[in-house]
DNA sequence: TAATATAGGACTGCTGGGGTCGGAGATACA
DNA sequence: TGTATCTCCGACCCCAGCAGTCCTATATTA
């Protein structure tokens, strides 16, 4: 359970294989990334337009088009890329300011389950596709990247 | 996305609803806890079926039979709950170690993925059955339940 | 023995994700 | 200007898995 879509893993292979190529604005077209990871073109292209839509990406059309980054990876997390492909991260079918929910006006989890969906998010947000592509790097400095995972206690919430 | 299934809602109620009224070891039937919160009877009873299985219940049969929690609630975490029900908690298809992944002998993401599907275990391991229960009673010393949510940066691993 | 409780297998309806197809629009190049 | 190549986008189908129901067996108490 928990598990997200192949659609969101799709599109987290595609930002980090344009993150690892885009030394300034190099594009990569839908095919080569389907060819190169297996992925059906059709619906790793439905993937890459709605990351254009969430404006993850820029496309270019026509002859020798294709995807390029819309802004720095460093500044693209991993939530950015699953909540433009599959929609809100929700734990819950429903928030807790939903109140036609039929059936759980007497539910009691509901925000219990909120903090800990807020806590996922930060999860998914912290690390950037940037950090991801770091990973594959052959190690040469070893990124700090989980030093920002530090959570502080958040008493006040 | 990311939504768990309906099963771990239910169990989750029904955890809380135990531990919230288990001043020692009182007891309550399914069809108490699928009234008090419109849940399906039959539903319910195979949720709470399994959560035997898993050791996070105690069934008694027989008339004026009913369940109770098989340890302190203090000791069921919301991690425990959700893979008694739903199985493990997995956020890909494939482990870094399933090597028989056909399509993903290429994939780039496996391991940054597993890295994040470990934190976001842990933010389940780390939030009690007892700490849910607790936030829906009055008040009283609002205690430190988000004291132990900070991460240690796990920079060697 | 009757009533009530859990245990659990078998079954159905259906939503949503995975995947496919075809056509329209945009661009590069001859 | 024409054509090939590419992205874009909507419509469509298939099916695994979940939610929910039903039925029977078993255990316990009154």
């Amino acid at each position: 359970m928990l598990r997200l879509s192949k659609k969101s893993d799709y599109a987290l292979i595609a930002m980090k294989h344009l993150a690892m190529r885009s030394d300034g604005t190099a594009s990569s077209s839908a095919r080569e990334i389907a060819e190169a990871y297996d992925i059906p073109l059709e619906l790793l292209a439905k993937v890459l337009q709605r990351l254009v839509r969430a404006r993850l990406l820029i496309s270019v059309q026509g002859t020798r088009g294709g995807y390029r980054l819309g802004r720095p990876a460093t500044h693209v997390s991993v939530a950015d890329v699953i909540q433009a492909v599959d929609g809100p991260v929700t734990v819950t079918a429903c928030s807790p300011d939903d109140h036609d929910c039929d059936q759980f006006t007497k539910c009691s989890i509901r925000d219990p389950l909120w903090k800990i969906k807020s806590r996922i998010l930060d999860t998914l947000t912290t690390v950037s596709v940037a950090e991801m592509a770091a990973e594959s790097e052959p190690p040469s400095v070893a990124a700090p990247i989980v030093s920002r995972m530090t959570f502080v206690p958040t008493a006040g919430e």
